[in-house]
DNA sequence: AGATGATCCTGTATGC
DNA sequence: TGCATACAGGATCATC
């Protein structure tokens, strides 16, 4: 599923494609992945003509920004996928819900199987999605930010990981993936860490967005880039997907549990349910 | 306020 | 072999 490094992936590929280039003609939008305030014909007619600006992201949502200082703003829910790529005859593929064209003669594509994606106009993108947690790759996200962001709160890690809200741009795989460098629990409740806890997850939520962003993402079934190819990371990932063999740290077998109604993957001995780090000071008291 | 659960959706995997 | 069912999950909305 596109999470923050494959979205941004996607970005890069897109900004080459239509930053510079107008939209000449859209040759169709399913009316049932457009939210917000325009609805879907009227959408299409608002898009016709305008320049590309810019591709921005902001956590997994993209906003393709005009020159008229709207934009349209794309989320790829689960199975999402954003292509480009010359006109084609042959027939669109199945769950085709977008096509644009543009003035270069290439054409942007959005399908997505699952229909958990969606896109809207956006009136003003540069507000763009609001209510979102800070960017992990940010300088603005310190191991304090993210002290304060867990400190307190009784819901297990997890859950505060893959909430937008709190930190942008993560999913299901690099919260498990973040928690397993860590060697920190999913389960533990947030607020039960110790400041070097949190400074471990500061930095492995970094390193493992960082790592896959380099891999051009991780391809488990649905992910594709904005050039169709897959994303090489999933050969190197610690846990997830990875239940039955054996931890790369410690040769322990990976299991799956169930965390925040998500399936988890973890290795019991890195990760144990009860630690707390020894001598570690816990974060704890009001946040803000 | 904050957390949890249902909902959407279809391809894939599992069970009988 | 074939059919039916369970399962996966990001974000949103309703309900504790």
């Amino acid at each position: 599923m596109p999470e923050l490094p494959e979205v941004e992936t996607i970005r890069r590929d897109l900004a080459h494609a239509v930053v510079g280039r107008a939209i000449t003609a859209v040759e169709w939008l399913d009316a049932r992945i457009v939210r917000g305030d325009v609805e879907g014909a009227e959408l299409a007619a608002r898009m016709v003509g305008r320049q590309g600006a810019a591709v921005a992201r902001r956590g997994k949502f993209l906003v393709w920004r005009f020159t008229s200082g709207e934009g349209l703003l794309l989320h790829l829910g689960m199975s999402g996928r954003l292509t480009v790529g010359p006109r084609s005859d042959e027939a669109w593929p199945r769950h085709t819900h977008l096509v644009v064209a543009l003035s270069s003669g290439a054409v942007v594509r959005l399908v997505d199987p699952r229909r958990f994606g969606r896109v809207a106009w956006l009136a003003a993108p540069a507000a763009g999605p609001g209510g979102m947690g800070p960017e992990p790759l940010s300088p603005r996200f310190t191991a304090e930010s993210l002290g304060r962001i867990l400190a307190g709160r009784r819901a297990p890690i997890k859950a505060v990981l893959l909430d937008q809200r709190r930190v942008a741009g993560l999913g299901n795989i690099y919260v498990d993936e973040a928690l397993f460098r860590a060697r920190l629990h999913p389960a533990r409740p947030a607020g039960s860490l110790g400041a070097r806890e949190v400074g471990a997850l500061h930095r492995a939520i970094r390193r493992v967005l960082r790592d896959a962003l380099a891999d051009r993402g991780t391809t488990f079934m649905d992910y594709r880039d904005a050039h169709g190819q897959r994303g090489e990371h999933a050969a190197h990932l610690g846990v997830y997907g990875r239940a039955g063999q054996p931890c790369r740290r410690c040769g322990a077998p990976i299991v799956r549990v169930v965390v925040a109604a998500r399936g988890t993957h973890l290795c019991a001995r890195c990760q144990p349910a009860g630690a707390h780090g020894g001598s570690d000071t816990e974060v704890s008291g009001r946040r803000g």
